[in-house]
DNA sequence: AATGAATGAGGGTTCATTCAT
DNA sequence: TATGAATGAACCCTCATTCAT
């Protein structure tokens, strides 16, 4: 089945408004030359989408809802999960890197939209829950919830030099497993004294 | 002796230049809004600063000057340095935390002046090559670049949570030994392997 | 059929600027006024011009084709011209106060634009070598390229007096003949000594 | 006698206005870069001077008097110039190269001053009667006014070309030469017919 | 007489959004 | 639904001149 002229619009929109919200983040980017590099005029963008936000959303949006069920899964079975697993890691590092755009454009571009603190509430509704639970399940005492946010803000950064660095995925492999020595090592210190 | 009425103004347009600078960022701040906080003319800002940027740079230049003294001197002496050192921490912390505004300015709030890449070049011309160094010589084969990196992202961003988070000095204090602890086991491990 | 408002508004927008610019000149004509005086918002100018330069080239430029064309054919055919020919300056400069306007703006308005040496780049590309041409070819030795330069001039000072004075047709011609009369002699004198 | 720092100061300023002025015309040329360039503060202009354009007058004001003397005298015994004579031409010119500045002041950079119309003057006030006495007596018939004024333009741009080109003394005296038999033989032959 | 900060209107340009066609 | 010109406030910056010190 073809494509209507109104899908081929909105796709162009979208490609066209990805590279700008990329290039320029979300409030420098002109909707103009999002709209001319589409070859899309002003007028027909706002038949497509009510605000300049809106297409930000739009290109968003699948990755946003894919994480919500992801993440409330994890948190759902929060029993079983390992501290560090590479193999698991390697696979939501692979996965993220297959959304590298998108998860960018959340993370560095969403200033001005509704998203602009997207990394602030996974963090507060999935990981920082997530990750609380599993480092008192290794200690013998509680943790410091600041110390369990802060080593979890160490964890993300992690993550996000692997997901958008320049790497082969035999690099990738070596890297996640190298890291993951430091953190089951690091842990394991932090736990014993 | 009293301050003069320039100074005052001076004075007030940096006062009113950083509450908007940290608010909205340099790009998006408005020259007339700070003016107008500040209970000055447009055309006054102009007898005081150049140009809107030279407002930013003002304010941040002290510190801007500081860190270079201090990395540099850091770099020259880099054989002296244990790689873990709570003491050493916590006294840049506590220097860091009394000037977050104008870290903050720097690291967060920069784009469109000279200092957008600042966060880049300290990491580049300062920390890497110290850090680098320091881990080469904890271990016994030469460390990946790519891992150095990936390990000072998250030791600054350990930093970045200690400097800008709301801890009594007490918290602080146990915040960086426990953190310690965990970076010293990291590494301990990974050199290990 | 109708003109739409789109050309209206850009017809009124070249009225208002030429009557601008020829007042006060390019630099020193206001776009507000401009734009006030022909009853448009100065957003609306830039869906017609995109920056105030362009609204004087528009104003201007198919005068400069015309011009171009002319003179490049002129130079093409060096050989064929006599050195004053009254009826042929008769059709030039009956040409030439068709456009008035245009002219004046070229040469006396357009600092700040493209053309702001638009006539030293006729002078130079046209006027010169074909008049330096025909000198020679009139002179038993070489004209001193400086005299060519002060005797073009001269002539080109002729013109402007033909095309912007206020004057009959039948005056116009009376003073062709004259003007031609003084050129004739002369030239015929200078190269008899 | 020393200068006092009064005189100075003036001094100072007539000079870095002269550079402006000429550099930049009179509207364009910035009153502070004026003061900076001379080290004088903005008010200490104003002690000086009442407003930009007293400046302007100021530099340009003793040729002024010098022009209108010696143009007054010219004009008053009007019978014993002969049309045409290559000393005085020599003269003339080589008063008016040795105050090039000024003279470039007045014609082309005055424009917002009073003597923006100081060409038009001149020549309405004391070039065009004397010229149509001149062409008049050498004429059996009155002169057309409009032809005159065209030749007395195209004479004024000979001066011009000749005060402001760079020639030296050797080449200025041949070209005056020359172009005095083109004018002596133009208007013979006009005369004639 | 000298200072130089302050004035405040004006400069050209950009913007997301609206709306008559 | 699609057009794309129109809106009009906002952007940073410059200017000749004034005036309290």
């Amino acid at each position: 089945m073809l494509k209507s002229g109104h899908d081929e619009i909105r796709d162009a929109l979208l490609r066209s408004g990805k590279e700008q919200f990329l290039a320029h983040g979300f409030e420098r980017a002109s909707l103009r030359v999002i709209c001319r590099n589409a070859n899309v005029t002003t007028g027909a963008f706002y038949s497509h989408f009510a605000r300049k936000e809106d297409l930000f959303c739009a290109i968003v949006e699948p990755l946003v809802s894919a994480l919500h069920n992801m993440l409330s899964e994890v948190a759902a079975q929060k029993g079983t999960d390992q501290i560090i697993d590479v193999s698991k890691e390697l696979a939501s590092v692979s996965f993220a890197r297959s959304h590298r755009d998108e998860l960018y454009l959340l993370f560095e571009c969403s200033g001005g939209t509704k998203y602009e603190s997207f990394r602030e509430e996974l963090l507060n509704n999935y990981f920082f829950p997530i990750y609380q639970i599993l480092l008192d399940r290794s200690s013998k005492k509680p943790v410091d919830p600041a110390l369990t946010r802060i080593l979890l803000h160490m964890k993300l950064v992690e993550y996000k030099d692997l997901i958008f660095g320049e790497y082969s995925s035999k690099e990738l492999e070596r890297l996640v497993t190298r890291l993951s020595l430091f953190s089951a090592g690091g842990l394991q210190h932090l736990m014993d004294c």
